[in-house]
DNA sequence: CTATACTGTTACCTTTAAGTTACCATTACT
DNA sequence: AGTAATGGTAACTTAAAGGTAACAGTATAG
């Protein structure tokens, strides 16, 4: 699942991105209008989050410009509560709308709410005969279901979330094992376990080491 | 277009009433719990407007009994704004939340949205030789009708929800046991009864448990 | 009032995820 | 070349999670 982020404070994003993430969430984010414009071309989105107040306009003309083309559902953030505020934002072709001051938790459930019936295939990524859904936790290679443990699905889920680029032993280990004891070989284990899962006889292999770098789940070693 | 209104203060109900029948949405009308239960039955909504505090409970139970045959999208309308007030009425199923005072514009465009969502929404399903029908209560196994136990109904519901998706082991409690302590065995016991139940000799299995991650009612290979 | 069904409870069994150990392979650096 | 350091694999073990069956109290229906 990924969403468009367009707010202009800084700080209120950067928590909002953390958030959202930490969800599962990828997030891309532009502080301003014609940023936006610029981020979103080719983009499928799943859910956008849109402030009405941005430095170089108002967030409803880009909601009027959108609903053309992009189908994805708006959710408008602002600070004013005035009702005719909340009736433009709509009538823009918003389907939710949140006043500042607002918890991270309602945006993001309310987010979750609008992307779930619209994204259907957004959740699920292929890599050659490889594919994941995330949310639905199936798995395959090669249309054969293969069976993951909790923590290969942590991995799994955090290294699609960077792929191709690679995760550190580092974040690997706090991801998985957060807040606990961890030595090198459980690090060791679970890697070569979700290796022997996910490559049966001589298929292709997707997760490479780079070493002192981290893990990669990609096609080729470059 | 005809939604259910439970309100127990009357003249905003009967505000409500007016103002959305002048949009031409036709307003069934409860003011406490019982008496929504007493009208509802066999009847089909688009959406539900519920108010959380009622003469005689809140809401939200009754927003959960219901999940289990009423797919109508929910809307709660409260004077409390804590957010764990609101993380409690999305957990319940909610698909959106209003808190008093509120503009009855903002809550006719709000209603409206939810139903235009919702009417696009199915209540049949059929998985293998599976076919519920959420509306009707009526599930059958290759021919064969099957009688559900009550706490079965919900937890078919709520995965047949989720579907192909798994649904948590803290999900499943918190919907089939709202507010109470549960052990781990009454679920256990749930789970194989709803298993022998669906299953009969050598038919497929269609629950399946990803271990530390839930239940997930799909075919084996999906 | 009796029979039936639903659900909570207990006891027991099976499966497996994951930590551990030991050993091998590869790379890198003095 | 020799020796750390790093990464990979296989095999063993066990605590925990999941599954089943049988019994009992309670509610429900006829």
């Amino acid at each position: 699942m990924i969403i468009l982020l367009v707010e202009d404070d800084a700080i209120l994003a950067q928590q909002a991105i953390t958030f959202l993430e930490n969800e599962g969430i990828e997030v891309d984010y532009a502080r301003s209008l014609a940023q936006a414009k610029g981020i979103c071309v080719g983009q499928h989105y799943d859910a956008i989050i849109l402030d009405i107040n941005l430095p170089d306009g108002t967030g409803l003309s880009l909601a009027q410009q959108w609903r053309d083309t992009n189908t994805a559902p708006i959710l408008f953030l602002t600070a004013r509560s005035a009702l005719e505020d909340k009736l433009a934002a709509f009538a823009a072709g918003a389907l939710d709308y949140l006043t500042k001051p607002f918890a991270l938790e309602e945006l993001v459930i309310r987010i979750k709410l609008l992307a779930k019936k619209h994204s259907c295939e957004a959740t699920h990524f292929n890599l050659d005969t490889l594919s994941i859904d995330l949310e639905a936790k199936i798995i395959k290679r090669a249309q054969r279901t293969i069976i993951l443990s909790p923590q290969q699905w942590t991995l799994v889920a955090l290294l699609l979330r960077h792929s191709p680029a690679p995760v550190s032993k580092e974040m690997i280990i706090n991801t998985v094992w957060p807040d606990q004891d961890v030595n090198n070989n459980m690090y060791k284990s679970l890697l070569t376990r979700l290796r022997t899962n996910l490559t049966k006889d001589d298929e292709v292999e997707l997760l490479h080491t780079l070493k002192k770098q981290g893990v990669a789940l990609r096609l080729a070693n470059d």
